[in-house]
DNA sequence: CCCGATTAGTAAACCGGTTTACAGAACCAT
DNA sequence: ATGGTTCTGTAAACCGGTTTACTAATCGGG
């Protein structure tokens, strides 16, 4: 491959000038401008990346933290954040990390060891402080969907409580009283926030919240699908369940299927997230929509602020939105079922 | 941030030392070893990654090129291809090239531009020979599960027509006569092996193939969606389709519920690489596993042998296997549909 | 026609490692 | 004592850009 110097000799000025004139930093006469350009596409000559990179710091790469890869909401943000950066000249490494502190971790070092300029995380287990610290000590790392507490980054969110209230409030318009709620792991920030936006419809309502319809702990669709099970077995099952991600929808429907219970004949479900899966179930889900991509988006580019020192929003909290599909109805008259 | 030449300093020797010492190219008195040791936790020093890149010209990354990170089975294989660098050092670039022949270009660049030491490539639509002769002029370029013709580097695949005629004999051995069929596009290796896989097993049977029960085209959900709507008119409609995709296989559920059709009762579906979602949906699709996982392993590992000269075969065939779950059963007998 | 400002560049240091080629000291055998 | 080996390292070149500080030539104004 060509390098600086031979296109520097092909057009007879020094390396500093291509340089320069390939970063526009300087203004030249149009003919030097002219022999450059000959010279470059004689030689068919590419920047060597690694070793811009070594001269200014910068890998024009960024980092993006999920737990899994494999889950439908991470991989709409990964390509919603993947867009984002294409468009600013920034390429993404993405780290599933499993849920692994250790994971999670060895992303930030790589940060240190200029893998990459920047951070993008979504963590879903709850911090006991040592992400906190950990993230304290590194520049340009953005948060977003997932809060962990005690860090003073720039934070991009949605509104869980409301999105979780206006779910739950959905179903007792249709009519429900029995309502079931399935949530995320304990302590977990967007977990309790819609834990909460369920207990304000139910209280708002004047519903009683009763503790054998809660099942909270996991994300995790088999979770759901044995959620389900123990509603079913109950002597007063629910008439409906706001599940409050998609992927415990997915579960839930699993777990419904092998009771032998429709959606929504006899069971309404709504979820939140609205991932383009929900879209394709049967029937399809009535869901929250989380803004994947302006998720995504904002993330990037607060990222890309703090990187070029400019001002970042500390805390932005995005509107979700209510998506009627088909998966509620009106409860079934009680001994119908 | 430390440098080699500081701990060189700390610890008494020259740089070289630190260097060849840290890279395992030399042995040293335990006496020097402990003093280097020592500077470089007093220093807490790492190596700037940057500039070992630009040294040795190597960068530790690969890319991985799919069409679509948001589709289950690539966010499988990607997952797959991750864990296996990342036992080997390495990081990955995964790009979605959302079908698109000049992102698909732009990550040959990535790789002529040392962004990358090597790539993955999944690539689902036709080439006209572009695509071969750049990946011609490139070294270190694995292929997977999709073939470009011409292309001479080592490729993984799948049993694509032995699975494909393994699930329609499936059909047939459940007593299925009419089975419709649901491929990718034209042209495309896995889609015209499956297809060929699928004619094989109608003619082994001496079953005749209805030009009105093929549908192919695409992989898009949406295609197989439809097609299920134009299949449900027919007035002999087919008994069980064969979606050869998940992906498709989800379109004609949503297909079939929207036409009001039972799975497996009124009709047996049987579907090609078995993601985890086919496990999750209603009933749980009967496929055909694709080993995903070994797919990503072992292009990993060609790749790998590539990158360090070493040599990789050249086409690698994985066995499929047919996977057992809800979505097959015996034909309606007719008339009560 | 001379001076200061502008134009059009350049030399050299720098980024922080890796690698090649070599050297001095100690040791060993003869 | 001598010559060859092994051990323990080192100096300097190199990777290919970017950036800083500076200069020679030209231009315009008084």
């Amino acid at each position: 491959m060509a390098t600086i110097q031979d296109v520097a000799a092909a057009a007879g000025v020094s390396k500093t000038t291509i340089s320069r004139y390939l970063n526009n930093r300087i203004e030249l006469p149009a003919a030097t401008a002219a022999r450059i350009d000959a010279a470059i596409a004689k030689h068919d000559y590419r920047p060597n990346l690694l070793a811009r990179r070594l001269s200014t710091g910068r890998t024009d790469a960024i980092g993006l933290v999920i737990p899994e890869i494999r889950e439908p909401f991470f991989a709409e943000l990964a390509s919603a954040v993947e867009d984002e950066a294409d468009r600013h000249g920034y390429t993404i490494f993405i780290s599933s990390t499993r849920s692994d502190r250790e994971r999670e971790i060895a992303s930030l070092n790589r940060l240190r060891d200029h893998h990459v300029d920047g951070l993008i995380m979504l963590t879903n287990t709850p911090d006991d402080g040592t992400m906190a610290k950990q993230i304290g000590k590194r520049r340009n790392v953005v948060l977003v969907d997932e809060d962990i507490p005690g860090v003073n980054v720039p934070k991009i969110f949605v509104e869980n409580t409301a999105g979780a209230r206006l779910a739950t409030e959905r179903l007792i318009a249709a009519g429900h009283r029995r309502i079931g709620y399935f949530g995320g792991p304990f302590g977990l920030f967007s977990s309790e926030e819609r834990y909460a936006g369920y207990l304000a419809a139910m209280g708002g309502a004047g519903l009683t919240v009763l503790p054998e319809l809660v099942h909270r702990g996991s994300f995790a669709p088999e979770f759901a699908q044995a959620a389900v099970l123990e509603l079913a077995r109950l002597r007063q099952p629910p008439t409906a369940i706001f599940a409050s991600s998609d992927y415990l929808a997915i579960g839930a429907f699993a777990g419904l299927r092998q009771a032998g219970i429709a959606v929504p004949d006899q069971m309404s479900l709504i979820s939140f997230d609205d991932t383009p899966l929900g879209a394709l179930l049967t029937p399809p889900l009535t869901a929250i929509r989380q803004p994947i991509g302006a998720l995504g988006r904002l993330g990037f580019q607060a990222l890309h602020a703090l990187m070029n020192q400019r001002p970042a929003p500390k805390v932005t909290r995005l509107p979700v939105e209510l998506i009627e599909r088909g998966s509620v109805d009106k409860p079934r008259p009680r001994g119908t079922l």
